[in-house]
DNA sequence: AATGAATGAGCCTTCATTCAT
DNA sequence: GATGAATGAAGGCTCATTCAT
């Protein structure tokens, strides 16, 4: 009945994998040690033997997820520094967008999640990653508001394109884990389809930015 | 330590009250019915008893949020009908910005925990009770892209104008509720001037759907 | 709201009525005040004022259940104490299965829970009541088995025919109540026909206790 | 306090032992998991962990029951198959009887309380356990019936054996479990003369079988 | 090093009973 | 006299964690 002998670190990141997938569908509290132990066909005993206890693993599988998705996709969008500013923002918004609606990437559910239900364990690390994954979008928004934008006018377009990637991708994954047919249509398909929702966003908040930019 | 044998009614609406809090506090699975037992001043056998269980006052006490926030946030924003579009999509989005703010409505909040830990008890009830409290937004919307708009391009502008709304609101929340000191500045003073925030949502989508609108 | 003033002793007869039902249906334990006082229309604090408790609400229903069941079913099991000997043991015979068998009599279905989950409360009494019903009986095997029989055999017969005439209701019983088809075939008909059921018995009994007569 | 942590089937065992003999005295819902634990000298929790729950013990512990005693009372009663055929009636009748009135054979008992208060869990497991042990005493009867038997008066004479086995022990039990001092004499020393009980059951049914034969 | 048996704290729920009205 | 709101004890179950092996 003993683990073929593997290393003693397979099983570790197995742990992690599993992990995040229960951390991101389920947050902190809702995830039995239990279940993720099940997943990575380890012991019952092996999250805490590995980790320490349950909130260690939850920091490391977030860090685990984050790193992961990170490579998946690079920051800068695959967009060079030398293209036109509304491209770069394009490539910003659906590089972001991307990662979000990718099912493989778990670290922006586990952030969902964290948020509903803090548990004040990610705080600062969030904060500390996420943080320089938008600045060179700040970048650009500052670009095109002019060197004379304030700083709290740079905020609150941050904070329209920022929120305009996070919202429909959200809700389209709560209807889809719904029972009941939704009933709100024209949303939850978007899901599907990045691009456009990319596009769109993109659209509206260059014209957004571009119009506060003269108030 | 004896209640005195009141109305019931009495009991049952400090119930309801303290339910509210604590479940938009900390959602379904991680409230608890001793905690909102307690909070009410109740036996912790009261709410199986006035209630039937956990999940009949969860239900109730969204029921109970959600009606009191509409009295205080009537749906129309305070505009009437007569005045022009943007005055009307103003008033609609500093209607919504404001009750998500304000620190004693609990029924978007509560929204926010089942999104992200759905227990399916509130599928049914929210989409008849939210979907047409936007209802005006779509007609607003609708009526600046013109008839010729197409279903999806409406859906997609309600889609970023609720996303402003809900997005730095929650991250709002999130970070008062962390421990750590936020390091992301600009954002968290927005809650305290809804006003400003809901101005600048109002402009950066007014821009926003004109501009989509000729594509 | 108010309950027409109906005496209260109208609610009284309600509540052993329906204790009855629920208790020879479930047994004391298993029971519950609230379903006997919600059957007999009655508030849930209703038994206790009544009887002061369950236990005695207990005691009581059995009493009531007994007397009701013995004017339904007079011991002498309508046959004339000139009859034959055959006839008269048929007579008792009949006369404890009918009673047994009828779903309007309680007290041997009380009593067979009782003797399942003892609650101790019915002992004496049981023994006082039921004691009585069985001395016809005792007699008429004792006439068959004539004068010099032991006392320790006339016990034996009166256990064998006893038994009969529990058996195979309380299984028929038991086999009515449980969802699986019934997989012994030919009993559970048995309940619809008291008669030949009766007249089996008796057969089976009178060669019985003839036959052990000459041991 | 900590227990020595061992095969793991040892508390396993004490477990299903304890619980036998619980839910043999007292059904299974008034027994408790914390009784059952504390007997077994096993943490409250030991039940849900070994068993999942209370309902998967009372089904195991009542296989257990009744394999133990499939073993102490093999079902042929030994007595050869060449016997004459009022031996073999006689074997099977003991056997039964010996069966139940053995202090140390929980199945019967559990069954009783079952039959009384049904869970519905042991229904399909009893009768396919329970059914074949009657088989023997099925072909005894048709023997002596002989062959032109309606199936129909098989099953009264399997009917009056049976009863006659079951009632007198349980009687039996019941007044021993009554704490008032038993009124009905001559009843309750049985239990411990099974011999002479089983031999007055034989004599007395082979009597009535062949009296209703020529009916 | 790694396992899995075992633990104890905590949660939701049920129910007979009590008490103010 | 009679009601129904309210209580507290107890039960089954879950789960993160610990410890002997």
């Amino acid at each position: 009945m003993r683990k073929q002998r593997s290393d003693g670190q397979e099983t570790k990141r197995h742990l992690l994998c599993a992990a995040c997938k229960v951390f991101a569908e389920k947050g902190f509290r809702e995830a039995t040690v239990a279940e993720i132990c099940q997943k990575a066909n380890a012991n019952i005993a092996a999250a805490n033997y590995h980790f320490g206890g349950k909130e260690a693993l939850y920091v490391e599988s977030w860090r685990y997820a984050f790193e992961k998705s990170l490579k998946t996709f690079p920051p800068d969008g695959g967009i060079s520094a030398d293209a036109p500013v509304e491209e770069r923002l394009h490539g910003q918004i659906l590089s972001i967008m991307s990662r979000i609606a990718d099912p493989e990437s778990y670290d922006f559910d586990m952030i969902h999640k964290e948020m509903a239900n803090p548990t004040g364990l990610l705080t600062g690390i969030i904060q500390e990653s996420i943080h320089p994954l938008f600045k060179p979008l700040i970048s650009i928004i500052r670009e095109l508001l002019g060197d004379k934008a304030a700083e709290h006018h740079v905020n609150l377009c941050q904070m329209s394109i920022r929120a305009q990637c996070f919202g429909p991708l959200l809700r389209a994954r709560w209807q889809k884990k719904s029972f009941r047919s939704p009933k709100i249509p024209g949303i939850e398909p978007l899901l599907d389809d990045v691009k456009t929702l990319a596009d769109h966003v993109t659209r509206f908040s260059l014209a957004g930015i571009r119009a506060t930019q003269e108030g």
